[in-house]
DNA sequence: TAGATTGTTAATCGATTAACAATC
DNA sequence: TAGATTGTTAATCGATTAACAATC
């Protein structure tokens, strides 16, 4: 938001210019929202790998197909994979399996990512117990909150830790991904310490800006501003619930 | 997306141009972006309102402060400012209350939203009790789920239905919105059926796209993509959680 | 070869930003 | 008036897309 996530970023985020992969082929910088949407190829493909993999179906996809499964114009699509460097097929498309690996190798998807999860409420429990974690690369290794009726619990297999020995447990079990579900109000103050911890790459459910160095990701996931921009929608489109009853009947 | 966050999202959605607001000023499209930062101008304006509610404080502000406050270019703020016609006055700044006011009134938010949330899993009942919710302006009026074994239960106050009631439950309640928290394979068929309710605004936390005709907004919330994100960005610094560790001692 | 689809170019579109005349 | 800040212009930047030569 774009969503965007689409909380409002500091825009002038320099873009990581000159890197190669693994295979030592030379990549041109990928612009942020071309790397949303080669996450979204990768999981769409892998989606749909795991339904043909009985059936010796076309190991082959046109970017046509794989576009409107991903919901992109397919130039679009076409010019996104152009900055991976991995060739397809012209006249035939491009081979699952080559995508995939290079989708993966591009976005570091076969790398681990241990996470903390800092205010273990209602939502910090339920991302701790969230198959988006642990399923796929991130595990869950750190659980911390201020509310002593909480320390102590264990909460989708994990023990929640006191908030005020984060920086600790965060080195100690390596984490790289901070998470934070607290209030509002204690937001700036958990992502001092996640910084002090060497957290270098944030997660934020607390609505509000928060202050960090220039090398460190924020991504910025506002519930109320998702709502509101539904509602402005909604306000747009001049319809009423009343009025939309009545069109519905 | 974000963004919010930064979902893949259909890009040709008509601009909806000639509005005018309740005062009857006409308004040029604003655009997506605008809209996303306008919504976060007003949620940073509030809360800077209730802390200075009783000192008699400047009741005006400055594009430069709010921009600070709000984490954006002072001129971006400005111009946004300018989609709503709503007059600052050169030299001095904007009158909080004047600009509270249009932002409220540009973005629909002294209406009422009602609410459902499909999938009342660990993240649907989290969201269910979330302040976001009912705090705003948007009342969660009917939970619908599956699963026999949550079906009847009250959560955060609300009893939860049999999601095969969706589109009697959604009526009666004048549901304008539609909250998906259900598993993936289930998505695509909720997403319709609350089409046939009449719901026309749709925050999908589940992955993957959903096919909605174009009148339908739909605000993608998608939790393994950001982790995508910042996996990218950990790659991109080449950091290793390792080398991290040792460059922190 | 004929047919199909890629990768890339170039045009278009939209969003950001510095700068400054207008204004209080 | 002098100082400050707005609203807008114009330049820049970046992202999208249609179109098509290159390629299998």
């Amino acid at each position: 938001m774009v969503v965007d996530g689409a909380a409002p970023e500091d825009s002038g985020r320099a873009p990581g210019a000159g890197r190669s992969t693994m295979t030592g082929a030379p990549l041109r910088a990928i612009p942020e929202a071309t790397v949303a949407r080669l996450a979204s190829y990768l999981h769409v493909l892998s989606g749909r790998r795991r339904d043909m993999a009985e059936s010796a179906v076309s190991a082959v996809i046109s970017s046509e197909e794989l576009a409107q499964w991903s919901g992109v114009n397919s130039a679009k699509l076409r010019k996104d994979l152009s900055y991976l460097g991995s060739r397809g097929i012209p006249g035939v498309g491009y081979d699952v399996a080559t995508l995939l690996d290079a989708l993966e190798s591009a976005l570091g998807a076969r790398e681990i990512y241990p996470v903390a999860i800092v205010g273990i409420g209602h939502l910090g429990s339920a991302l701790a117990g969230h198959r988006g974690f642990s399923g796929r690369g991130f595990p869950v290794r750190a659980l911390l909150d201020a509310d002593s009726g909480r320390i102590g619990q264990r909460v989708a297999g994990v023990i929640v830790t006191d908030v005020r020995e984060t920086v600790a447990v965060c080195r100690d079990a390596g984490v790289v991904i901070g998470v934070i579900a607290t209030p509002q109000h204690a937001a700036q103050q958990v992502a001092d310490v996640l910084l002090t911890a060497g957290v270098r790459s944030i997660l934020n459910f607390s609505p509000g800006t928060l202050v960090v160095p220039d090398d460190v990701e924020v991504r910025q996931v506002d519930l109320a501003l998702e709502l509101h921009m539904l509602a402005f929608h909604e306000l747009r489109r001049g319809g009423s619930p009343a009025r939309w009853e009545a069109l519905q009947q």
